[in-house]
RNA sequence: CGGGAUGUGGCGCAGCUUGGUUAGCGCGCUAGACUGGGGGUCUAGAGGUCGCCGGUUCAAAUCCGGCCAUCCCGACCA
């Protein structure tokens, strides 16, 4: 590439709508612009990243057995009414009508048209296991796109499913993908972690997520550093302290003027927020619910779902709480509350010595204790991890931290074979629902990631293997005609070798140059200056690192040939 | 959807409170000259429906109303 005929617009300036490192770097280095909220265009280099990523995952995939095809972004209304998921996605789902007025969604996922594919064409134990991919454009109507390339609206997706006759055959396929993906995030220079995590909308039993940690991920992470225990904190566990227990005092009703907040009624009764019972009321498929958690903790709304058995749920609104004026905002409690199903964490079970709402304005109830003067229905786990919190698994110290999902694995059993009569014949010749699998890599989010996880105050970082060329060549002052001819000779020499170089043969001051170069962060940069007029030597330089070495262009060269075979004997091996 | 903010040449911003005649600055762009190892200097230029619609006024970038867009926080989502 020449950089003069290059189409690398960058910026002096970050645009005014970009917060994160990496929507500013790639927005300012050339790589990206955007058309509208959540939607943007991928320049040449832009296009070029997504292409070197595109390439290990498809390198990956296919050493995994999966094979490649492409399925449609608009998808009948009837595929996704055998679902269930046309009423399920809600207004997520980007939707359209052609012109006789048929309806369709652009795909935010493919699990309905490729379960339509195999259960058409695939009939026999034979044909079993199967594993299908694609890499395409995804749409979901985010409720608020942010971040650039972290949460768009239209996105790059790398997703597979795969198809087995059991679920041993399921599980060995997931194995498969879980290590792939391993290898394919470890290949695009990122750290990583793969975490337990919630199904959601797509469905199934078990699930990881992979995260690349960084402060802006908005997933939070909740690891063990002593055990291996990784977990989403929506459903990571983590063992109780001790819970406090009540001494036998008599319930005590206190008059707590216009103090509602825990803070604010901990405060005035001298208690520890743990020791106040937070309600929670929730309307759950029509009916009010109390919730209860100690009250330095937050309701966890997914595992919430999950002993509610259901997703119709939502906090008390302003209307929730007129159409149940027995209920005071502010001062429920589960004291004398009969009519209401009362589900509690399990921090709560035998608990005493705890202070609540009296149900009544302006009071508070004291040295309340569950089991003697409450009753609860359900306890369960229904309340998130934090830093410092034990693990369940080894009792260790838990920490939470942010992170990107680059990726995220389902098995999803029978979920869609099931709904979707996607039957194979054994043996026997009976037929049989197959087990699936789904595997989804945000292409373009890992995009991002890498740039969130390689960059400094100048530009980006890009690791070698998914760097949009390896080498820049700079020649310094290019009216100079010996150095100019330098440059176009290292230009030619890389080119033969077949190596993805840039070559600035702008006229632009050496600070442009370097200031460019700094921002597009190409790992290797040879620079042509005034040590090529002393002795001819040229400058190898890392973007990395910032080190610069003086040698002569085949040693260069040489060096550069070390560097691209190191990295083909990575893309051969194991990650992790 | 709730809260907050912003919208002025390609980009980043000032001007708006207190309306006034040619709407400014930096960067970028064009032409020329000099310069040439960290966004260099000088000269001469081009480029703007001040987000859109309506209102108030002799007069609106500026005041008022509505709408749209974008960003942030939250809710939501995986």
């Amino acid at each position: 590439m020449r950089q003069s005929r290059t189409f690398i617009p960058t910026l002096r300036e970050s645009p005014a709508d970009a917060e994160i490192a990496s929507h500013r770097l790639l927005v300012r280095a050339g790589f990206l612009r955007k058309v509208a909220s959540g939607i943007y265009e991928f320049l040449p280099l832009g296009t070029r990243v997504v292409h070197k990523i595109s390439r290990i995952i498809r390198e990956e995939m296919n050493a995994a057995g999966a094979q490649e095809i492409m399925l449609p972004i608009m998808q009948p209304r009837e595929l996704w009414e055998e679902s269930g998921r046309w009423s399920k996605y809600g207004p997520e789902m980007m939707r359209l009508k052609d012109r006789a007025g048929r309806e369709f969604g652009l795909g935010p996922t493919h699990e309905e048209v490729i379960t339509d594919l195999v259960r058409k064409n695939v009939s026999s134990y034979r044909e079993l296991p199967l594993n299908l991919y694609q890499i395409g454009s995804k749409f979901r109507d985010e409720v608020r796109p942010r971040f650039g390339l972290l949460r768009a609206r239209e996105f790059l997706m790398k997703d597979a499913y795969s198809f087995d006759r059991d679920e041993e055959g399921m599980r060995l396929s997931y194995q498969t993908m879980y290590d792939a993906y391993g290898r394919i995030f470890t290949r695009c220079g990122c750290t990583w972690r793969a975490v337990e995590a919630a199904t959601g909308l797509i469905g199934g039993d078990v699930s990881h997520e992979f995260m690349v940690p960084a402060e802006v991920g908005e997933d939070q992470v909740a690891l063990c550093d002593a055990c291996s225990y990784a977990a989403n904190v929506e459903l990571a566990t983590y063992r109780r302290h001790e819970t406090p227990r009540g001494e036998g005092k008599a319930l005590e009703k206190v008059f707590t003027p216009d103090r509602r907040t825990i803070e604010e009624v901990g405060e005035f009764l001298g208690l520890e927020p743990s020791r106040l019972v937070k309600c929670l009321m929730y309307l759950v498929e029509g009916r009010p619910v109390a919730v209860l958690v100690p009250g330095d903790r937050e309701a966890n709304e997914v595992k919430l779902a999950r002993v509610l058995e259901t997703d119709e749920f939502r906090l008390f609104n302003e209307a929730d709480w007129r159409d149940h004026p027995q209920l005071l905002q502010g001062f429920v409690g589960p004291v004398g509350l009969d009519s209401v199903e009362i589900i509690a964490d399990e921090y709560l079970r035998g608990a005493g010595g705890l202070a609540c709402g009296a149900n009544q304005a302006d009071y508070h109830l004291v040295n309340v204790e569950e089991g003697r003067d409450f009753r609860v229905h359900r306890f369960a786990d229904v309340t998130s991890a934090r830093t410092g919190d034990a693990c369940p698994r080894c009792g260790e110290t838990l920490r939470v931290e942010a992170g990107i999902e680059v990726g995220q694995v389902f098995q999803l059993g029978l979920k869609y074979s099931e709904a979707m009569r996607c039957y194979y014949h054994d043996e026997e010749g009976v037929a049989r629902p197959m087990y699936m699998g789904c595997y989804g890599i945000g292409v373009t989010r890992l995009m991002a990631a890498v740039v969130e996880q390689h960059h400094d105050d100048r530009g980006i970082i890009w690791p070698p293997s998914v760097a949009p060329a390896i080498l820049h060549i700079l020649a310094l002052d290019y009216q100079r005609e010996e150095r100019r001819r330098a440059a176009e000779d290292l230009y030619r020499a890389c080119m033969e070798r077949g190596w993805e170089v840039l070559l600035d043969d702008r006229e632009e001051s050496a600070g442009v140059k370097f200031a460019d170069a700094d921002l597009l962060g190409i790992p290797f940069r040879a620079v042509i200056g005034k040590g090529y007029d002393e002795d001819g030597s040229l400058e190898l330089q890392e973007r990395a690192t910032s080190r610069r070495f003086r040698m002569d262009r085949e040693t260069l060269l040489a060096h550069l040939q070390d560097t691209l075979d190191t990295l083909e004997v990575t893309a051969g091996g194991g990650g992790g």
